[in-house]
DNA sequence: TATACAAATGTAATATTATAACATTACAAT
DNA sequence: ATTGTAATGTTATAATATTACATTTGTATA
């Protein structure tokens, strides 16, 4: 079915274009609602990195944005991600350096990332359980947990059946 | 108790010196065992790594190494990391660009590294539950997991005592 | 023990990722 | 209007990592 808006995986076909309006909508009450200021700049990078599902560099984002912005510079790029890091509305993958939107930026989340090594598409699965057992363990080993980063390698669906 | 050498977590204090000889001599057996080389190189760059529990950089291993070679390159380095991480006597903690040494190599292991963000120290707790859970997770969602990265941010038992 | 093959290392250059420092402009509250 | 803060511009550089190719070392076996 293509019309189906999957926020909760982004798996398999949707109308990317209502995934888009939709999430940049999100993202504009969200920071309305925290009182910070989603500039013409961060909004734009925010769109780039949301116009697919798969991870994205920064330069790669760069050389994207400097498509309407020839003069753009590295700093302007980390600077927003900073800044939609900071708000919630991207997340950063350690394990690739790059970056992706957070379609559940309105929910508080713990999430785990999952990445297809094939396709580089990944989204977000909620672990809160998994974030509950293990700060459990640590809390027994007298460590403060503060920020956990789960990063999950492997094939998406689609990109299992292709390869098989 | 000074003596004490508790390798499940290298938490608190141990005899380093001790923990140090084991880690290499198991690092030995097991590149023997496995029937790759433990070369001076490499053995050098390991022993540095785990000269002490706190998360490295290749770069301050590059100044380290360069106190007996000062000839050293980069690339020198990255290629001994490749190696121990290949055969699993490294690890590298993808959340901070550096690398620590693994305490568990025989063992084969699912882990979760905790990192003390104050001290650096890192040291890594068995999370096979939490692989299990969330391997179980994305198979439900036709999702094929490979590998997990999973990073713990956070205060040690010693750091959030002094920082109360 | 010669020799030949693969693995490891040397060496130089460069790619990729990210930040620092300081000047200027835009915004928003008074 | 003015002023203070946040955002952006601009230049430079720091930090992390890899490529490519030459040479050496180790090891199996002819």
């Amino acid at each position: 079915m293509d019309e189906l808006i999957n926020n909760t995986a982004a798996q398999g076909p949707h109308n990317h274009q209502a995934c888009m309006t939709q999430t940049l909508q999100s993202a504009e009450s969200i920071c309305a609602e925290k009182g910070v200021r989603l500039t013409v700049i961060r909004r734009r990078i925010l769109e780039l990195i949301c116009s697919s599902h798969k991870a994205i560099g920064a330069y790669e984002l760069l050389d994207l944005f400097r498509l309407d912005e020839p003069k753009a510079k590295p700093v302007t790029i980390y600077r927003a991600l900073d800044f939609l890091i900071e708000v919630g509305l991207v997340h950063k993958i350690e394990s690739l350096n790059a970056f992706i939107g957070c379609l559940q930026a309105e929910t508080k989340h713990q999430t785990a990332i999952l990445i297809c090594d094939e396709c580089k598409n990944a989204y977000e699965l909620d672990a809160s359980t998994v974030y509950k057992s293990l700060f459990a363990m640590s809390k027994e080993i007298e460590f403060t947990p503060a920020s956990l980063t789960m990063e999950l390698h492997g094939l998406c669906s689609a990109c299992s059946k292709t390869l098989k």
